[in-house]
DNA sequence: TAATCTGTTCAATTATTCTTGAACAATTTC
DNA sequence: GAAATTGTTCAAGAATAATTGAACAGATTA
């Protein structure tokens, strides 16, 4: 009983060589991205860069982390839209490199300009639509709450479009 | 040249019956939803309670929103930990019915609770543990730079700890 | 100019998450 | 107790999001 010879076993796949410190440290990112609604690569990605004391290529970033081109690419590219990773010029290496951002105030302002303020588009625009059914809304005690839960509505949206500026201040 | 007079199109599909502010309102709050990363349905059931005046059970909700009994149930289930819907009894009427809760702080804290805590579970040992690995690197720049990149990783997460639950408070 | 290198894009695949619907348990009514 | 009502659970299907890999464009080198 033998196994055919020709047929080597292809081995652990490509087994990335991290240390325990960058798997660590990587982990951690993958958990915050999770948290914040973005893909696991971008936690790799950065979490990488975030341990890494040297700045690295695309192609380095794709060896170790096992991920492929496209997604590395795509990943930095999000990355460097928020500011999280900077392109450093390295003498006599065509390739771009890359280092993370490590500012914490800087993450965070980045995070909300290109994450949530996008998505919040027009919100004030349709509450604005909405206040105007309100009138239109009868005298009795129905249309009194619902005017009221309009209004808190209102008052809700401009809270928050006030402490979202805020949030990066409060980061040290 | 006629229509099969057997054959009735089945009009629109249980078109849900909700009002413009209904939809409005219902709209706003499955955004807000979706920036906070969570299903569709509950900015669904969330935004028809917050406009209603009374308290409504199950099956209404499943017929307005045209949504299934296991969705309505367990996006309930989920809005009730979270604390944003409650439970009220109704004379003779046996079954439960439900109402927003739409006090802002209890909203946040609730949802950091329910949805952010679980998820930061055991950052803290994870971050012990590598703060652990700290020691062993050696003693050049590059040893320096991801012992300095770990503190920076624990100061981070102390802020945040910190931070977490402030944030009800700052909620008027 | 051809060949190589670097990085981007995007259609197709894969993985993940949400929703449905049917089976079920627990009450209540008859 | 049987039938009906109310609500939950969970496997299967549907919808959504992330990842891959191959084709491409631009830059550089020979």
């Amino acid at each position: 009983m033998s196994f055919p010879p020709t047929l080597t076993l292809p081995a652990e796949p490509e087994a990335a060589s991290l240390s325990a410190l960058e798997v660590g440290v990587i982990d951690f990112f993958v958990s915050t991205v999770r948290v914040l609604g973005l893909p696991k690569s971008i936690g790799e990605i950065y979490g990488l860069l975030f341990v890494a004391p040297e700045a690295m290529p695309l192609d380095t970033l794709c060896q170790r982390l096992n991920m492929s081109k496209g997604s590395t690419s795509q990943g930095l590219k999000m990355l460097r839209a928020i500011g999280a990773v900077k392109v450093v010029y390295q003498p006599g290496d065509r390739r771009d490199h890359f280092t993370a951002e490590a500012d914490l105030q800087r993450l965070v302002a980045g995070f909300v300009r290109e994450q949530i303020h996008p998505r919040l588009n027009h919100v004030g625009e349709r509450l604005q639509h909405l206040a105007g059914l309100a009138d239109s809304l009868p005298e009795n005690a129905s249309g009194a709450f619902q005017r009221e839960r309009l209004q808190k509505l209102g008052r809700w949206n401009e809270r928050g479009q006030e402490l979202l500026p805020l949030l990066g201040g409060l980061m040290e």
